[in-house]
DNA sequence: TATGAATGAGCATTCATTCAT
DNA sequence: AATGAATGAATGCTCATTCAT
């Protein structure tokens, strides 16, 4: 019997030091050399687990998604849950700006390449219907859900850039404190072109 | 006297070749020779204007990001004024939307390259100090100018990203329709957390 | 007493399958991995049964070679059986096309290769004395029979690989009407060469 | 103005490298490295003047056939035309040798490439027509040319594949004698098959 | 000024081979 | 006996860059 790998954590390792890369040095830095020195291991190894470069930067993007995206607790309030999930998406921490700069890093690929812009739009959508979910269930919004949550996701994410432009202006505290003011308003005013809309 | 070339009519050329080959291919689709085919020329007349490659891309960038914020018109009022630059921050066109995938595209660039941040951080600085400006010119905004302007861009520039990764969504009217309700608010709640600070 | 696995049974399995491949996709077409995927094994078992590739490949020639000239029928006469013998060297089916492919194949290889040089040769000069034997035995030639022998296979040869070349023009029964006509005239003028050496 | 280079030398001096190295050390002896040094450049010499190495390979095999084809006197009667024509499919020297060992290498790289295949059964037939020609301007041939060429060439290459394959039996007297013995039966009994046909 | 020939380092990928299980 | 994980050298190819003309 061969030695027996858990093919999963194999893989997970290699993109993991892939995201790595792609944060420090930007795309071209993640060669397959690179990344097999990063992860601890050979070219033939990363060959081994993904067919070719493409599928280790396809799988690359979608851990680093899903990690962002992932819960850490389900036990909150629904507004508590609201808040999180928008602070997810924010450049809190060390590990959120890697997120950040490898989904930066393939908004430029995707353009080129079909199946990396699936990936991302998916993981959007998902985004989108969860905040969207919780406008709802929080019941503090006016207006169509959808929009409201498209408004609170393009704020963050502009909180979220200008903070990876220039992070000096834009410590966690201060990127919070601009969530908890976006919230804070969704009762009296928030979805605003919703209902000019109406 | 011998023939005088235009240096930099030759330079904006070029640069702007790379930039159409950026928005529509990626970072990885900007080789020299496509580059120079792009534009016209060959390999070596590229290497004759530029120094190396590296500078071919810095220069595209600060082009792209000058262009982008070119005054179109210096006649009208300060309210409309910062209505037009901010608006110029948005995808509101196929113009807009190659300056903000080029843009992008640098993004992870930028994270490696010393050279290219400075471009960038200085690009955001000049728009940031347009912005405080037109806002204190304006008067209608309570708080640090500064801050609001930063607040401004953050929502602007978060619209303007989910306009580029969800076009469908955020078609011009939408983005202005958002812009226009975020100029409205500036004098009645604009700059929350600029408040909050006091 | 241990489960014996008949070792030589599980080497021409593995040694047809790459004579498959080579048939079909050239020389190049046969990894070691293509080899044990078509035997239906994995390449460690390969491994197993041979010290390396050039043994793969040096075995795969040596059991084509030997498939080739195998007898099928012993109790015909020596003019049947020169016949018969002559005939396995043409390109008559399938099987006969895919010992000519093979052949061909190491051609190349072995020019560079001492080793299968020698297999080649071996296996034309047992071919050759037995050609000379059953020309001897039929008592219809004049000349050295070794001489008629050469002559007999250099024609045999050249229809067999006209026939690869141009299968259209050569279909089996002209293969074996020129052959027919070779014999006939071997008793008038055959071992044309070797009589104007006496 | 660049530098002159006349394009068609420096590929014939690309593709003789190739087929020095394919008939000293079989197809897989001609990597592009190793053709480049062959050639006295480097790699990017030979990707600069051919697309891929299958347009090198393909060139190389229409190179090599050509030559082996080239007429090197046009001033002789028709018999002596035929005469050389045919004596030119042979393995009289080393550079027959090395046209024929080029020949037989890509037989199998034809196999599995319909471009090659294409190359080889043009030059096939336009051999087979010219030396058809030949055979009814000789006027000594009884039955069909076409036919009677056929087996003229089948009887050739099955001289040359021996010479090949055992040269120390086959120098090249007696493939030459072999040679005119063929031509010399054509008029009484040449073109056997082809009067059968009758 | 402009060309494109030439360089050679670097890339993704394939592959024979070894070896722990 | 059999597996397939792991290695690392070698391959075809791309590319920025240099430079003679």
């Amino acid at each position: 019997m061969p030695r027996t790998v858990d093919v999963d954590v194999r893989r997970t390792e290699i993109v993991e030091a892939a995201a790595r890369l792609i944060a420090t040095g930007g795309m071209e830095a993640a060669t397959m050399r690179d990344i097999a020195a990063e992860a601890g291991w050979t070219t033939g190894v990363v060959n081994h687990y993904f067919a070719d470069k493409r599928e280790v930067l396809r799988r690359t993007l979608e851990h680093s998604l899903r990690q962002r995206r992932a819960e850490r607790r389900s036990d909150a309030t629904p507004p508590e849950q609201l808040r999180a999930a928008l602070a997810a998406a924010l450049a809190l921490d060390a590990q959120a700006r890697q997120h950040w700069l490898v989904t930066l890093a393939f908004c430029t690929q995707a353009a080129g390449d079909a199946e990396l812009a699936v990936v991302q739009r998916d993981a959007y959508r998902v985004f989108r219907t969860r905040v969207a979910h919780l406008v709802e269930t929080c019941g503090i919004a006016v207006g169509d859900a959808q929009t409201v949550a498209e408004h609170l996701i393009a704020t963050v994410d502009g909180v979220a850039l200008q903070a990876m432009f220039d992070p000096a202006s834009w410590p966690a505290d201060r990127q919070l404190a601009a969530l908890d003011d976006l919230i804070a308003h969704l009762g009296h005013d928030g979805g605003r072109e919703g209902r000019r809309a109406d």
